[in-house]
DNA sequence: AGCATTTTATTGAATCTTCAAAAGTTTCCC
DNA sequence: GGGAAACTTTTGAAGATTCAATAAAATGCT
């Protein structure tokens, strides 16, 4: 059993505050001038973005690395603020599509510009060129470790 | 109103993932292995390093950057599970402290390898010795950027 | 075709977090 | 001393997340 070396300490310290700090933070002014978390503002984001601005939900969750049961109770709640609205899928039946209506086009550009701010702020206002690079790299690393599940439950069945 | 550059945005889509990740999944690791969630394990760890292996309240929270609120309940629930007790402060008749029983301490013995390997297979193992410094840096400048908020709602009455 | 398996999405219950309000205590200042 | 203001902690209600179970539909296999 191999522990973390001073330097691992102190950097896993350090990030875990920030963290907790940046989460607290971003959900704090998201809820004041949005009305919501920051996921779901995420989820209007993403969806913002694609075709049609409409994906399907089991896309929608992996696209912002959630679960499909949290997704399916965000989407019920947005969608009674009338930022979103469910359609069926044509091609398969099981499937739900989950679109960004006007109502919720207007509430991302209303409020994402103090979002984008606050996102700034804490962050890239303070890190020069190199630290964001290293971020976005680091990161990177990470989030691919944890995306497809390393250790299955049987690894020697693989 | 400045946006995010491209690189920006790339590094801070690819934070998100990472964090939204990480935390879903030592989450889930400590819940299988220690019947609670990364937070409540990172009060208990957080008192086992103390003097006396207890903290008044107020200072535990800001320790491991969350709301009094949230300690209060926290600590409610650890206390049930018998691995925290409550102490009245002697100097301070407001005061409450958290003490980390023996049960505590035990349970933290009995659970502390797998965590920290989960933590260290996430993230220690994949990175340089450098992007570990660099990692440990900025997530200590956005921590400091959030410790006391910046941007008072009076900022000239500074 | 027929039947088991897998996939998709949702649901409800239990748990956790946030927020505002409350009660008790200490501090400040005149 | 005395009263206002600030501090410490807790509480309950509302909202968010997790987990396991469910239902419906698609896919795979023989």
């Amino acid at each position: 059993m191999k522990w973390l070396s001073t330097e691992e300490q102190a950097a896993w310290r350090a990030f875990l505050h920030a963290t907790t700090l940046l989460e607290d933070h971003l959900d704090r002014q998201l809820q004041r001038d949005a009305g919501m978390p920051h996921m779901y503002y995420a989820l209007l984001s993403t969806l913002s973005e694609t075709p049609g601005r409409r994906m399907r939900m089991t896309e929608l969750a992996e696209k912002t690395k959630i679960t499909r049961s949290r997704l399916s109770h965000a989407v019920a709640r947005l969608e009674g603020n009338g930022w979103l609205r469910r359609e069926s899928c044509p091609s398969d039946r099981r499937g739900q599509i989950a679109v960004l209506t006007d109502a919720g086009y207007e509430e991302l550009v209303r409020t994402a510009p103090g979002h984008v701010t606050a996102v700034r702020t804490a962050i890239f206002d303070r890190l020069s060129p190199d630290q964001v690079k290293q971020l976005g790299e680091i990161s990177q690393i990470i989030a691919d470790g944890l995306h497809e599940p390393e250790g299955a439950d049987v690894p020697w069945l693989r």
